[in-house]
DNA sequence: TGTCTTTTGTTCATGGTTGAACTAATATGT
DNA sequence: ACATATTAGTTCAACCATGAACAAAAGACA
């Protein structure tokens, strides 16, 4: 029972795990650089394209689809109403939920942004082939897929 | 010139990247989940992995190669250190460097935690073959190649 | 209807992360 | 050797994210 001769490092399932928390740990870090210029965090451009592709949709299906907690949507939302990206308005049918949607202002930003974001892509794939590109997309699909039910 | 003929996700690229994020996030969360009953922290588990593999480390390597701060570093031993997981022992020849490793105790927590991270790892890739893990693995080491360089 | 449960969003205390300013030790260049 | 620059680590204030406790609204069901 020799420990080390199962150390993760040997399985190459763990290491090239470590590579992708790796990979995406850096461009993380260089989205948030290349965002600065428009002063948007990435949580902030998370809400923003959620709210481009979804229209009205309420904090509690935004927090869920952002993996993050409600709170979070509460404490986000502020900053980005008082810039004028995006407005609240309550649910006239259901007075808890309140809809969001983007301003034109919003979505003027969200499209430079958008960008911004493509370009940072394009140059971290432009190493892979499409065909390679869209295996890996299925495989990280499936691993959330795993996933799903905590 | 109208944009929505060109919106990130008509592009496979983009696509697939936010694919890699919502799979990263998912593990994350699902591994905090798994290390709580150990009492450690990701952060902390990412410091013992790379102390197991680096006795000796300097803080600074150590901040480096986990892509953090170095005051995160500086915030993130003494914990580590009262629970007598590592040493810190300042360098005879430079004494600015301090030298990193674990004890007995920290290694065996390790052990523990690194049976838990791989479990989850090898159920989340399960659904994959080797080549298709390995290809990925590559995708990712160049992708963090391109950007090295910030 | 009236009570009990669930859902939505907010508040708040906590802990984690960051970058800038700082100290001490070492390296560099003249 | 001496002044200057660089490096390692720490401190601190500001910012984010989180989850538990809470209030208001809606739903379930007798």
């Amino acid at each position: 029972m020799n420990k080390r001769q199962h150390l993760p490092w040997d399985n190459p399932r763990f290491r090239n795990w470590i590579a992708v928390v790796r990979a995406e740990k850096a461009v993380v870090r260089a989205l948030t650089r290349a965002l600065a210029p428009l002063d948007l965090k990435i949580g902030q451009l998370d809400v923003l394209m959620n709210l481009y592709r979804h229209p009205g949709m309420s904090q509690h299906d935004l927090a869920r689809r952002l993996l993050v907690g409600r709170s979070n949507i509460t404490m986000l939302l502020p900053q980005l109403e008082a810039q004028g990206l995006l407005e609240r308005e309550s649910d006239p049918k259901d007075k808890r939920i309140m809809r969001l949607r983007l301003t034109e202002k919003g979505e003027a930003l969200l499209m430079r942004a958008l960008e911004i974001y493509q370009g940072l892509i394009d140059k971290v794939m432009a190493q892979s082939t499409p065909a390679q590109c869209d295996a890996m997309g299925e495989q990280m699909r499936r691993i959330v897929e795993v996933l799903k039910d905590d």
